[in-house]
DNA sequence: TATCTAGTTTATAATTATTCTAAAGTAAGT
DNA sequence: ACTTACTTTAGAATAATTATAAACTAGATA
């Protein structure tokens, strides 16, 4: 019953990728995250308000998790930890980091942060990541 | 009533700065922390968990947050952002960098790891401070 | 096209980590 | 000993998230 205009390939593959069927819900999910040329940063809740303010239908909060989290474990959603009560999660993919300001999330390119020296993993281990956060506080 | 013998000064001094009066409980609680050579990293329930475990009178669960709290208000502890669901403690409260395996947690001591480049505050804004985590995962 | 079935959505219950509340207990000063 | 402010505690409440299970659909099949 999908309306399967190509505009919308690209987010429907997003979620073919994921093993999710493209449903009108998760289809505009999709839509919502990926759709815009600037990274998103959001917890489950924001995402929900900002989608649902606008719906005469709202979309459940299951289907918001279940949707956030197949995206993410498809590698299109990356998850961040910013605060120890709520997720944040990252349209931008890509290796890079963050200024955290109050609930605020503002990406840093890889390329403004480089080391000059960085530890190696202990014995049997080896490094996934390395995520830099830089909180920011008002001046003066 | 508390037996004030001097070797429990540093650790009773630790809750006076933080505006605590040193009850029984405030004190095993204080020295379980900060007695000990090596940093301790710790959620509110791993160290509510070991120390109930030894006790025939537990310690409540509210004196254990109220505790860490007041502690790391007072700057006698760290709190880490690690994990989105579950808050992590560390008793050293200089500027270093952390390992994050598995719920584990290594410090990185802060010469470890130097900066060839990293980007300044948005106006109006300064660095309070820079945050490094890097996760690790099993060889092969 | 009608039917079938596995996958989906949703309201609601459950869970986890944490915080709140208010009653009973205790430290210290007088 | 008496008072009073501070503490401890059990249990209720909250927030974010996950689980459940009944009603609903997409897409395959006949
Ligand atoms: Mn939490
Ligand atoms: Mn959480
Ligand atoms: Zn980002
Ligand atoms: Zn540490």
């Amino acid at each position: 019953m999908q309306k399967m205009n190509n505009k919308n390939k690209i987010f429907i593959d997003k979620l073919r990728s994921a093993g999710l069927r493209p449903t009108n819900q998760r289809v505009e999910i999709s839509k919502f995250l990926f759709n815009r040329k600037n990274t998103f940063h959001f917890t489950v809740e924001e995402l929900k308000n900002s989608m649902n303010l606008k719906r005469s239908k709202k979309i459940s909060t299951a289907t918001f998790y279940n949707t956030v989290h197949a995206l993410k474990s498809a590698g299109h959603l990356k998850e961040l930890s910013l605060e120890n009560n709520t997720s944040y999660y990252d349209t931008n993919i890509t290796s890079h980091h963050h200024f955290f300001d109050n609930g605020k999330v503002i990406d840093i390119k890889s390329d403004k942060i480089a080391f000059h020296k960085l530890p190696e993993a202990p014995k049997g281990k080896k490094i996934k990541n390395v995520e830099v956060v830089i909180r920011l506080e008002n001046n003066n």
